[in-house]
DNA sequence: GTTTGCGTTGGAGTCCACTCCAAGTCCTAG
DNA sequence: CTAGGACTTGGAGTGGACTCCAACGCAAAC
């Protein structure tokens, strides 16, 4: 909840509906736009970017090939990270194969 | 080099030889150490597990099993990092494509 | 031999992304 | 109807991991 205010607070999220109280009634759109922004914070990008992001969302249509541009450089920093993990572990596999060696 | 004093300081790395006039000199061994360090933060394991380590590798060979046991623990937390971003990579290559089409 | 630039120190500062606080209101289960 | 929990606010605080600072010494290049 506190991320949630948090994102609304720096634009992320647009000012969601409120009860006549003021409590947020988050809607289906809200919630499937929260679990784009979840895979995208989940997978390293910076809140900064995301913002973009957002700011891109809500320019309107004629902004859809810059997010394509953002999301696709997304995905290769993902691919990246993808790969320098998998190299590393399998250095860590290897130093468990070699205690196991000397145990 | 900043990181390096950082980890120095924190017990993260032996106090390193010193020429006479108190330049740090690495040999290979810290080289080596330095890199499995690296290692273990790029998969990003916290600092503090990894002064963990770092303990037990110093308190000399019957920490070996410990050791193991921290590696594997590691090396499955990384698989599940690993998986975690294929999916959502794949979410991401969904988004792409749907932007594709609607464009 | 002088300039350029890397190394040294302890300690303070920065950055990111939350996360918590206090004081109050509202909602829900029993 | 009441008790307990969940929500509200602005603003301050936290945690992790560095990163920078000033003032200086030393080293390597020319």
């Amino acid at each position: 909840m506190d991320t949630l205010r948090y994102y609304e607070r720096i634009g992320l999220i647009d000012a969601v509906e409120r009860t006549a109280t003021g409590q947020r009634r988050f809607t289906d759109d809200h919630l499937e736009w929260l679990g784009t922004l979840k895979c995208l914070r989940d997978t390293g990008m910076p809140v900064e970017q995301m913002c973009r992001f957002a700011h891109l969302v809500r320019e309107g249509d004629h902004t859809i090939d810059d997010r394509i541009a953002l999301l696709e450089a997304h995905r290769v920093a993902v691919d990246e990270r993808m790969a320098d993990l998998a190299a590393k572990r399998d250095y860590i596999s290897g130093k468990i194969a070699y205690y196991r060696d000397v145990r």
